[in-house]
RNA sequence: GCCGGGAUGGCGGAACUGGCAGACGCAGCGGACUUAAAAUCCGCAGCCCUUAAAAGGGGCGUGGGGGUUCGAGUCCCCCUCUCGGCACCA
């Protein structure tokens, strides 16, 4: 094969030489990467680089990268060449979260067994990647579905439990009587399962494994003003989902008998300073004291059951927000602390028992939803609080709308007995205080992050190291008997049941305390933990006895960079801060955040929507990279848009790309003889440069500011790669003096060399072909990124904009540095700039030094 | 309903702290090379008016309306459309 090349090549040089072809090219230095598995491998310690961890999301294997990893890959390989140039120790790994949903829907589609259609994906797309040339660190690979990796969720289950963070308490889940099986949301359509379209699915209560997310509220939230390299965006989201707010409890008796759930209802309130207002209680359909309240009054009973069919639906329907608020009067009633009167007792469909007490004191006159619900049932409507500054409050009668809450300094209470006349403010201390002496109530902090289930009823995850003997009651498994192995020998297909509950072999152990006969928890684990602290595991990955080494990951700890997709910017940042916080207070790790830096990426998308095989718009990068080669298709995924934003896919900007890189490929096959042997370059010579050739030197050295600024900065690799082609560009406007030989030669050779290393990152293919071609031998990720000198950057004369009263008028030259006394007076001298003025008074004259004059004339 | 983004030529997008709007690329047009085409190389190019044409002028222009400023794509207020997130958070 390669004789017969190598005879083309001498029969026809000039034409095969000149044209670029990514493939020849990359097939080549994608055997040669691949001869060389040390290529990419961080040291383990080096104490004279600095480290540098950039660490990608991993890819669920889905059985092929699209676009969007494309995207998330190019931008942190791109930031790993930089940082491997700039002189870091860099730590780039890769792996697989590979347990989970699909690999068990595929296997009910096509019945192959989790496992192989899991692990053949991964090899498909780990192919992929290499071929796209990501410089990944192979040796740390992560493979989540691997006992190896997973034994070690089993450890820090059995340290979650010893530490009391992992309990069991009854939760609700999705349940289709047909299949007798549990159901994700994902697999519940309109209400329906999704293999029975016919079936309604039911709610079920199941004991389930829970882990205490909410020990950790209040530093979940304190930690992220310290998060100054996250986007702003995602701390705030953050923030409302952890959700802190203060308030307080309040118990209002309730009249009449009562049962086993108590004789009081407690509310809770941020506003107790409108208790005056409250003129009706509302409970959640679940609230305990309900079934109390209404006996067994057949009608009240099926109402609150539609109540609470209603508020299901819309909560799956994720439409909670629309829902039409209904309720129901139990005909009972409760008593305001405060002033002793009494308050219907509401059950209604819009009241969550799992915020707050699951129970509100309604306060219609300022509450917006308070208000249409008091409209809807005709409740009634008492105003309590006014801004001072209005005068005279409408104090009797029902206002049009609910008149918001106001907490200005200036607010007053009115209608609250001998709380009247306080502010917003000054009415919450005292209120609160008052309640506190009489017992009734109490100042509180609640938080809407609730305790994280992990519990799922599937079998493609990790089981949870749990026994239950009749005898000794839930018994963990001991630490020495793990990995509790996931059986794989197993028909998923049939339905009914648990599939690992169907395994006598699993299902039977024995009780670690007595020896006796024990039944194995046949649960397996929420996929978010495996990826809460996989890349920690990156730092060894093949450590046997541990989950990981404390002084390798103080060594690499935190991540410098982590980037990935914003749909993650909730539940997997929030657990994996979480497991991070855990583990340090377990003493295996130092760190109080996985990571310093986050960048979210934009989506791509194709045609003005997502990417989606329904809609037919779906890109494959195996199709790019036959057409175009992987450079060509990185380079346009960071060419077309900034990091940050949507990308809109365009193959007509891959080929562009594709277009331009052939040009620099063509550039350097012309003149690297000029490289080849001789010395680089180093500046401090420009008099004696032509004006084409300084001109040239300048662009070169503008260029490489404008790149290294970009990865140091704002990441707008989009304008990186525009100032690489402005720069080839401008190479091509000197071909004249260079193919006459007047271009100095040191100069031609260090331009090559700077051009290729600036490629490096963007286009490693082509980098490491083109630095081959100009003589080089080193690894390109191991030469210094080039460096710039702002002297040969600088330009010599500024073109100043000139306008008059705004208006761009003029353009004049001047020497750079000059002073402002000499611009204004150069401006003013101006021929255009005097007609332009004419016969009109100056009134002032504006310079900004470097840009731009602008004169005022009246 | 709430929260958070976004809107710039025919298209994707630049413009970093308010300072020449449209860099760079795509598509388009003209030219060179070629028997021809492809590829390649060079050039033109927001819209409108003025002009026989060109040069040159002039006006308009960053979703819409107001404002601040010598100066606004950028800052402030109101509105429209659009994308994403959501657990009615009491």
């Amino acid at each position: 094969m390669s004789e017969t090349k190598t005879n083309v090549t001498a029969n026809q040089p000039e034409q095969r030489e000149l044209r670029y072809d990514p493939q020849r090219i990359e097939e080549k230095w994608h055997a040669r990467w691949e001869a060389d598995p040390t290529l990419y491998a961080a040291e383990p310690h080096d104490s004279k680089r600095k480290k540098y961890y950039v660490l990608e999301m991993l890819p669920y294997p889905s059985g092929a990268l699209h676009m969007g990893h494309v995207r998330n890959y190019a931008i942190g390989d791109a930031l790993a060449r930089y940082m491997w140039m700039s002189g870091h120790n860099v730590l780039h790994p890769m792996g697989w979260d590979a347990f989970g949903l699909p690999a068990e829907n595929a296997a009910i589609k096509n019945n192959v067994p989790p496992r192989q259609w899991t692990l053949s994906n991964i090899a498909h797309m780990k192919a992929q990647m290499k071929r796209l040339g990501f410089a990944y660190d192979w040796s740390r690979e992560v493979t989540t579905c691997l006992p190896e990796y997973y034994k070690w969720n089993q450890w820090f289950f059995l340290k979650l439990y010893e530490k009391g963070l992992a309990y069991r308490k009854k939760s609700k889940v999705n349940w289709c009587p047909e299949c007798a099986t549990v159901l994700a949301n994902e697999q519940v359509v309109d209400g329906c399962c999704w293999r029975h379209e016919e079936t309604q699915v039911e709610q079920r209560e199941l004991e389930q494994w829970f882990v205490r997310t909410t020990n950790y509220s209040e530093e979940l939230l304190a930690g992220l003003d310290k998060l100054e390299g996250w986007p702003e965006k995602v701390r705030t989201m953050q923030r409302n989902w952890i959700g802190r707010s203060e308030g307080a409890l309040v118990d209002f008796k309730i009249d009449g008998p009562t049962g086993s759930a108590g004789d009081k209802i407690t509310v809770f309130t941020t506003r107790i300073d409108t208790i005056f207002g409250a003129t009706s209680i509302q409970l959640a359909p679940e609230h305990p004291v309900v079934a109390d309240l209404i006996g067994n009054d057949p009608h009240l009973h099926s109402k609150v059951e539609d109540l609470m069919r209603e508020q299901v639906r819309a909560r799956e329907a994720g439409d909670v927000g629309a829902i039409e608020k209904h309720g129901v009067f139990t005909g009972r009633y409760a008593i305001n602390p405060f002033n002793q009167e009494k308050a219907p007792i509401w059950v209604a469909n819009y009241i969550l028992m799992d915020y707050g007490t699951g129970a509100i004191m309604s306060v219609p006159a300022h509450d917006e939803r308070d208000y249409e619900f008091a409209k809807k049932y005709d409740l009634e409507i008492r105003i309590v609080i006014l801004p001072r500054r209005t005068g005279e409050p409408p104090a009797h009668g029902e206002p049009e709308q609910p008149v918001l809450p106001y907490t200005e300094k200036d607010s007053l209470l009115i209608n609250s007995g001998e709380f009247n006349e306080l502010s917003n403010q000054e009415a919450i201390e005292k209120m609160s205080a008052v309640a506190e002496k009489k017992g009734f109530g109490k100042r509180t902090v609640t938080y809407r992050l609730k305790d994280w289930g992990i519990s799922r009823q599937r079998y493609w995850g990790t089981p949870i190291p749990m026994l239950y003997c009749e005898k000794c009651g839930v018994a963990p498994v001991e630490e020495k008997d793990l990995p509790v192995v996931l059986p794989e020998n197993v028909d998923i297909t049939l339905q009914g049941g648990s599939p690992l509950g169907r395994l006598p072999d699993f299902v039977n152990a024995t009780c670690p305390k007595c020896g006796g006969s024990a039944r194995r928890e046949t649960d397996t684990m929420d996929t978010f933990v495996d990826s809460s602290w996989y890349f920690y595991r990156y730092t060894n990955a093949q450590l046997a006895d541990r989950p990981l080494d404390t002084a390798t990951v103080d060594y690499w700890f935190p991540i410098d960079q982590y980037i990935g997709g914003v749909e993650h910017a909730i539940l997997h940042l929030i657990y994996s801060r979480f497991w991070t916080k855990f583990m340090r207070d377990l003493g295996i790790v130092r760190n109080d955040e996985p990571a310093l830096r986050l960048f979210t990426q934009g989506m791509v998308i194709k045609d003005g929507a997502k990417m989606s095989k329904s809609k037919g718009n779906v890109v494959s990068p195996d199709d790019m990279v036959a057409q175009f080669g992987a450079d060509s298709t990185r380079m346009y995924s960071l060419f077309a848009t900034s990091p940050d934003r949507e990308l809109d896919w365009q193959e007509a900007g891959v080929e562009g790309v594709h277009r331009f890189l052939g040009r620099a490929y063509r550039f350097v096959m012309r003149n690297a003889g000029a490289a080849r042997g001789s010395q680089s370059r180093d500046g401090a010579r420009s008099a004696e440069l032509s004006p084409k050739s300084r001109q040239i030197e300048r662009k070169l050295h503008q260029t490489i500011k404008r790149v290294t600024e970009d990865f140091q900065g704002r990441w707008h690799f989009n304008t990186s790669v525009a100032a690489i082609m402005e720069f080839v560009n401008e190479l091509y406007g000197a071909e004249d003096e260079i193919s006459s030989g007047r271009f100095p030669r040191e100069l031609l050779a260090d331009v090559q060399r700077r051009l290729v290393l600036l490629l490096a990152p963007f286009s490693p293919y082509l980098a490491a072909e083109l630095w081959e071609v100009l003589g080089e031998h080193q690894n390109l990720l191991r030469h210094p990124w080039p460096a710039f000198d702002p002297a040969l950057a600088r330009e010599d004369e500024i073109t100043y904009a000139v306008q008059i009263n705004g208006k761009l008028r003029s353009h004049v030259v001047l020497p750079a540095e000059s002073p402002e006394d000499l611009v204004r007076e150069r401006v003013l001298a101006d021929e255009k700039v005097r007609a332009a003025i004419a016969d009109k008074q100056v009134a002032k004259v504006i310079v900004v030094a470097g840009k731009l004059v602008n004169v005022v004339v009246r």
